[in-house]
This record gives structure tokens, C-alpha cells and sequence, in this order.
DNA sequence: TCAGATATTTACGTAAAAGTCAATTATTTG
DNA sequence: CAAATAATTGACTTTTACGTAAATATCTGA
């Protein structure tokens, strides 16, 4: 018995509009060896693993990262090689991204506090103008 | 008695090597108008402000804005607008940014755990493999 | 005073990430 | 089955965020 498919394939257009992307942007991804689409014919045939890198690779567009990031990234959770030096290195790249994204965090959290003042401080002119009225 | 100034002014250079970016990119900022170094003839000097300003923009260069974005949440940390319509679009505003940032939070936790759970598989590997010398 | 370092302005160049447009080629459906 | 609808490829264009180079000016210490 094997894993039940939620859905078979997806058709580009199906992604455009769940995304919000264009099918220009689709195929550029794919022309970058970020998705692997099959075909039936010419016409690109989209799986749930290949959906699933779609939304991955908007996740790593939304922090900033780019097309060659995001592939780095992506290499990283396939298999982990068999040679002892490339799992040192590939360890050693992922503490490294991990890093990055943890000042990434921090700088959010800081903007964020940051974004609060700027509320609050509209919120209290606000009420200064609800006074005078 | 005015509040004690730390350091009066820095030049270009000691920002490049500060931050880690070229001078070229400093002036980017500046025909931008993201900062605004007073002149003595016509060599720059950066105030604290200033300073304060690139670390800004590099907090938003890392979270993936672009210098539109975090021109547009620089302005939402200046005197709020006295008119009430345009401190409620401003508040608008702020809440749509601190979703954003929410989201992001959400990716890099997301991503995060991707990675850990990426070098457990590595961790594992390379425990096989000292098992196996 | 002058060589070397530092800055400035102007202008052209470039890489990344798509957008846009045109010409074809299925597909489907009323 | 003709006409609309959807998809493909290929080429060219655009935007953003700087890089690079040339010519000129300013400063600074030996």
C-alpha cells in the first residue's frame, strides 16, 4: 500500500492563480532547475513535489533570498552525500544559513518593535485630535 | 545642556569599512534621499544620524526589502501626518508591514526547522559512517 | 612642494528576475 | 468543425541595485 495522492497534476495556470504568479515566472524557475515539471506532449504537468518546491521557493523569495539561494537551500535537504568531507561541509553550510536566518529574525523583531512606537505615536495623535473635536 | 554626542561626523570610508559596502552604494542611498550627509565643500560627513539610517537600510536589504519598502517604512517613523484621514491610512499602513514581517517570521521558523531536521539526517549519516571505521 | 591617498561627479555597464510580445501549436466545446 | 481557449517557445525589454572607469579635486605627511 502506498501513500494516497491528494491530486494527481496541477496544470500551470491552476499555480498561476493559486499563487499569484505568472507562467513566465514558473518557467523561469523551471529553466533554473528549481522544479522539474513532467509533460504530456509539450504541456508542463505539475505534481504535489513540484508544488511543494513552488510554495518553498516564494517562502525563500519572501525572506530575500535569491534564485541561487534558494537552490543552495533546496540542495541541502536532499540526500546528505556518502563521503565524510561533503557531509562536514554540507553541515557546516547549514549552520551558516542558520545563522542568517536567525539575525534575519532578529532584524524583524526589532522593525517590528519599531513599527509598534510608530503606531503608538499615530494612536496618540489620534486621540489628541478625538479630544479636540 | 544638550544631549552628549558620541562622535561628530564619519567619512564615506570609515562607513564602507564599517558596514562592509562600497562607497558607490553609500551614494546610491543618498540620490535616493534614504540619508542626507551634510557637505563641508564637497566631501560628505555622515552624522549619527546618518550612521543610524545605513544600519536601517541594511536591516531592510536583509529582510528582502527593496529600497522602495524601506523608504516607505522610514516615513512612517517621521512626526505623524496632523490630518486624521492621513493618520489612519499611516495606521493602515504599519499594521500591513507588521503582517508582512509576521509572515516572514513565520517562513524563517519554517525554514528553520527545515534545516534542523536536514543536519539531523546529515548527523546521522556521518555517525554511520563513524560506526563503520 | 609633491606624491599618494581619499573624495567627488558623470556616465556607461551589468546581473538577476522577471515582464512583454509574437508566432505556433494543441485542446476543447458549443 | 470552426472558433475560442490555453499552452509553448524564443526573443527582446525593463527594473533594481549597484559596479566600474575616467577625469578632477582635496588633503596630508615627508
Amino acid at each position: 500500500m502506498t501513500a494516497p495522492q491528494k491530486r494527481e497534476f496541477h496544470t500551470i495556470s491552476e499555480l498561476t492563480k493559486e499563487f499569484g504568479i505568472s507562467t513566465r515566472t514558473i518557467r523561469f524557475y523551471e529553466d533554473e532547475g528549481l522544479i522539474k515539471p513532467v509533460r504530456r506532449g509539450r504541456t508542463r504537468l505539475f505534481r504535489p513535489t513540484d508544488r511543494r518546491r513552488l510554495m518553498f521557493i516564494l517562502r525563500g523569495k519572501r525572506l530575500g533570498f535569491s534564485i541561487a539561494e534558494i537552490r543552495e537551500i533546496m540542495n541541502m535537504y536532499k540526500e546528505p552525500p556518502g563521503e565524510e568531507g561533503q557531509l562536514r561541509l554540507l553541515i557546516r553550510r547549514i549552520n551558516e544559513k542558520r545563522l542568517e536566518l536567525e539575525q534575519k529574525r532578529i532584524d524583524i523583531d526589532l522593525t517590528i518593535r519599531e513599527l509598534d512606537h510608530a503606531e503608538e505615536q499615530s494612536l496618540a495623535r489620534l486621540a489628541e485630535l478625538g479630544v479636540g473635536t
